[in-house]
DNA sequence: CAAAACCAGACGACTGGTCATATATTAAAG
DNA sequence: CTTTAATATATGACCAGTCGTCTGGTTTTG
């Protein structure tokens, strides 16, 4: 990686955090570069404008939170409904360590800007899908194994759970507490129908 | 009302439906004295600060939310579990009558003002509770009725629930359709554990 | 006519974005 | 190898505009 691509990795990654606690709007360029120790100037040679900061932000968040998805779901011998809850139990470890303060930086991006820029929101949408496409992925494995309900439809119920997913993150960060999640991991058992886990 | 208190009233229902779809930072004071064709000088004798003006617009969304929650609730004849259901289906009706722009005001404020301000914070979670034990008071009644399992534990249960339907919310807003809110919609009656509604 | 309410305009700080200049890199010429 | 010229990249000062907030003269009110 050539020393560029390293300094607009750098940028990617400490400006990402800011983002994640400051929102966009509440995050000024100035932020992102102080951040990464890069002249402001040099913003623009890496990024056409503050909106394409950000939807790059979110590919390189999407590829690192799908890569760990993927290999906390398919990596073990476990069964595919153990592996799910096993994943959102390390996750929820995960996301409460920081003292609540970030949730889904997905999440808070969607929400605060969804209405405002289409190519954000369309970045979001199809991150979410990506996401949704994996749980679906194991639900199907554990439909074909007997372990759900041959009824279940697992699109409807991935769909469902990583919602609901996503709003226990977004109480989190109000409730400062991980009840919510808490209260998911709790409920997620009962919503695979017919469940022998 | 006094004219003054009319003002005021305008300045918090107009100015929150444009905070509504900009956001917190996203939204200019002069963009919400605008909306209520108020003098821009004039905003600081009715609100301290624009926190100040958040936290009180939050509070006069919550207390309306709250009363149509409760009057959907609790003011037909049907079973508990018919009317948490029907609930729902009528706020998924109204939510996606504006383009699915909006979603959830307090939900957006949280994603976006969690983390910075305490005074947002503390309203937003307080509100949250609030609504949360409605759905619980529900679920309570419908459980000394027999309709779901004594077993079920109506706390975890309610803000389950509540944060799922957040969560569909979010997505929505997202995806620009509400797929998210019928998969809710399609997996609640799964979740009242031995329903028979 | 004193007190309170009102509000235009201004405050300094900051915004996303640009650009002339400075530095670095390469290539050709000696 | 230098030296130099040409090209590419980097950057801090700067732009016009906006931000949340405040002040101080004006109008309204009791």
């Amino acid at each position: 990686m050539s020393k560029r691509e390293l300094k607009k990795d750098q940028l990617l990654e400490l400006g990402m955090d800011v983002m994640k606690m400051q929102g966009y709007n509440g995050t000024s360029v100035k932020d992102i570069v102080n951040a990464a120790s890069v002249p402001k100037g040099s913003f623009y040679t890496y990024f056409d404008s503050k909106e394409a900061f950000v939807v790059e932000a979110l590919e390189r968040a999407a590829q690192e939170g799908l890569q760990a998805m993927r290999s906390s779901l398919n990596h073990t011998a476990e069964p595919p409904l153990v592996r799910l809850t096993g994943f959102f139990e390390q996750k929820a470890n995960e996301v409460t360590e920081d003292g609540f303060k970030i949730g889904c930086f997905l999440g808070n991006i969607c929400q605060e800007m969804a209405d405002s820029s289409d190519a954000i929101r369309l970045k979001v949408r199809q991150t979410l899908r990506n996401n949704t496409q994996v749980i679906q992925d194991i639900l199907d494995e554990a439909q074909s194994l007997g372990d759900i309900s041959r009824d279940a439809n697992t699109q409807v119920l991935a769909e469902f759970i990583f919602n609901a997913w996503e709003g226990a993150l977004m109480r989190m960060k109000a409730a400062k507490c991980r009840e919510p999640l808490d209260a998911f991991l709790a409920m997620l058992p009962q919503l695979l129908p017919g469940a022998r886990v």
